[in-house]
DNA sequence: GCATTGTGTACTGTATACAATATTGATATC
DNA sequence: GATATCAATATTGTATACAGTACACAATGC
């Protein structure tokens, strides 16, 4: 799903920072300066400012007016907040999902879950992630629910920052994953209610027993 | 609830221009030029471009990149899927209160419901619209979820645009606000389930039935 | 008359310069 | 030694200037 053309040199800088935060490069607590930003970028403050600003919107960055921005640090009581408004939304979207929405994105949904067990295979959890979040997305697209995209994919960093902070132990997250297409077939025989209840299992399960802490 | 110290004049241009766009002064699918804008707030293009690009972040504002920024236009599509979500994130608040974030709470509650009903009889229906979303924010608030507190306040700008766009007959629109205290009644008797069904009913009665085209 | 191309204008995107404020460290005071 | 005060510095907030692109409209060819 591409969201954005990338010429601007704004919207490059909100992508490699985005990238860097998530990737864990820019760790949670470190001030980020508008100048050496620029400076790292190769580019004058404007560019850098509308993508700090534009991560701040989405949480990522936190900004103390007239001081200086931070990378946001996530706490344990965020983390099962935002696990609660996730198993919310995500089930909003099951039910929203009819026969010729799900025959639509059925392939979709099939790579995004191969792609993850693949890369689980081969320990690239980076790559995991990625697939996981974008199986999750491709379940709330087919929802057509023009709102709910929105939110879900705004609420997608926050999400994915979550977990890395989780690091779950390998055993775990293989589990985690074999839900997926679990979750598909309860789909494809319509049977709604068991899908909703074990997509709470899958976002909720032991959600915060392995936060990494923060560190400033 | 201070949003923000509004020091900056980011700030002050990013309340206004949404103020503009809420009130109507500003109608969907305008086109609204920096510089004009500039000239007009008496202030350079740069804060008015971080306010442009906050509002568009909102959805109040859409913007055209290298082009043009225009008001939003919000479709009838749009609004029933607003409404979806919103009554699944507002019942996940209800789900969410205690007894004692209801106690510490309901104050704030009665006063903006009774500040609705007063409005509605004198026929303010700014007021109206400002006190019914303070009264929602502050059943979200009891939730004491941040996450969702976030995401509620946020797609709360879309909402009051869509309150205006509905345009509700005096007599809806006053019953409408009548469940304001059935739905306190309802929370301080426990009875969450009656609660979140009215809930319902309060946001997706007739919901687009009366929305007003935009023109451009 | 209609499509196509070219040109001018208006606007955005970015860089830079300056102003205003917060932070830091040193100094003074108790 | 701890706290308060102040100056120096670093960093943000805003204005301005310039470059680059999209759009509108005229000119040209069919």
């Amino acid at each position: 799903m591409p969201k954005c053309i990338q010429n601007s040199l704004s919207d490059q800088v909100y992508t490699m920072l985005k990238e860097q935060i998530l990737s864990g490069q820019l760790k949670g607590g470190m001030k980020i300066p508008e100048e050496s930003l620029a400076e790292q970028f190769g580019v004058s403050r404007t560019p850098i400012r509308e993508a700090i600003r534009r991560l701040s919107e989405y949480g990522l960055i936190t900004i103390k007016p007239r001081s200086h921005a931070i990378v946001s640090i996530i706490t344990e009581q965020e983390a099962n907040d935002i696990a609660k408004v996730r198993v919310t939304l995500e089930q909003l979207a099951i039910d929203s999902i009819d026969d010729a929405s799900y025959a639509e994105n059925v392939k979709e949904l099939s790579r995004y879950a191969a792609d993850c067990q693949y890369a689980m295979g081969i320990g690239d959890r980076a790559t995991v992630f990625e697939q996981d979040s974008l199986f999750h997305l491709a379940l709330v697209r087919s929802s057509r629910n023009s709102a709910l995209i929105n939110i879900c994919e705004r609420l997608d960093a926050k999400i994915q920052q979550l977990r890395i902070a989780q690091n779950l132990p390998e055993d775990e997250l293989s589990y985690y994953l074999s839900q997926h297409s679990q979750m598909m077939s309860l789909l494809r025989n319509g049977d709604k209610e068991a899908c909703k209840q074990l997509l709470y299992e899958h976002i909720t399960h032991d959600l915060t027993r392995h936060i990494a802490g923060n560190r400033t």
